[in-house]
DNA sequence: CGCTGCCAAAAGGCGCAAAT
DNA sequence: ATTTGCGCCTTTTGGCAGCG
């Protein structure tokens, strides 16, 4: 069961065997083997890929990427001209059904993995094409509305930010990045909003949320390390103890 | 001048491996 | 399954230069 948390470009991944989670907006949306999902590019969420039963999990992404998609969207126009309030309202991730159109596209894609070679640059743009092509003749409006926004992370509001998603283990300069800030000035006005470093404030919240889980839920520390946005268990304990003077072990 | 990005040294958080 | 030890590397800190 892995878990990543961030997706830096626009993703459609395909789900071949197992079964594909994602966890986002409080929720949690499962799809298995022939269905797919287009992710816009910079959302936070957490993923999990499971077997199922005795089949191990197994998927294929293909990345969307800034270059290709102005180049694209030049000579194709988008469906509608968003606005950017527009982009913003629309939906962060799109899910399909199994559709035969995918099907052979990933069908094509997948053998590509046995070839040691790096693949000829003419191929890879044949294939994004038609991948394009397939994504736009079963929900053009949605893709477009994902795929031509060239918008970069805006300045927004870092403490509201920081609050939602300080479970989310990214460093520091995506932190930055994701509420248009660059690192140095992420840093300062982090210290102005929290009267804190980043680092210690991310820390204190999570082993918070932690003790929070671990009490009132009775969960473990097993299961809680990797939920409040730490990346092994090791030092979940180590900075546990030293904050609260006792073992996560022992509640 | 205030705001921003860049840089180097120092600190201590972090994750791997080993121990319990 | 959880904790401890330890070395690496991210983060912190503070100074400096560029830009409006």
């Amino acid at each position: 069961m892995a878990s990543e948390y961030l997706v830096p470009e626009h993703a459609l991944t395909y789900v071949i065997s197992g079964e594909f989670g994602i966890n986002k907006f409080g929720k949690k949306y499962t799809y298995g083997a022939g269905e797919s999902v287009l992710f816009k590019r910079n959302e936070l969420a957490r993923f999990t890929k499971d077997p199922l039963g005795e089949t191990p999990f197994s998927c294929v992404t293909i990345f969307f990427m800034q270059p290709f998609l102005q180049k694209y969207y030049t000579t194709n126009a988008p469906a509608q001209a968003f606005l950017k309030e527009e982009h913003e309202s629309y939906l962060k991730m799109i899910p399909f059904c199994t559709d035969p159109l995918f099907e052979s596209l990933f069908n094509s894609v997948l053998p590509y993995y046995k070839y040691s070679n790096p693949l000829p640059q003419e191929l890879i743009s044949m294939k994004l094409m038609e991948a394009m092509t397939i994504l736009r003749t079963i929900n053009k409006k949605g893709t477009d509305s994902i795929l031509s926004d060239f918008a970069e992370p805006g300045k927004i509001d870092l403490g509201d930010f920081m609050e939602k998603n300080f479970t989310y283990n990214v460093n520091l300069e995506r932190f930055g990045y994701l509420t248009g800030r660059s690192l140095a000035t992420f840093k300062r006005d982090f210290q102005k909003t929290f009267n804190t470093t980043p680092q210690k404030w991310l820390l204190q919240k999570r082993l918070e949320q932690a003790h929070f889980l671990l009490t009132t839920n009775k969960k473990k520390p097993s299961e809680v390390y990797l939920e409040v946005g730490f990346e092994n268990l090791s030092h979940f304990s180590a900075s546990f103890k030293q904050m609260f003077g006792y073992n996560a072990s022992s509640l």
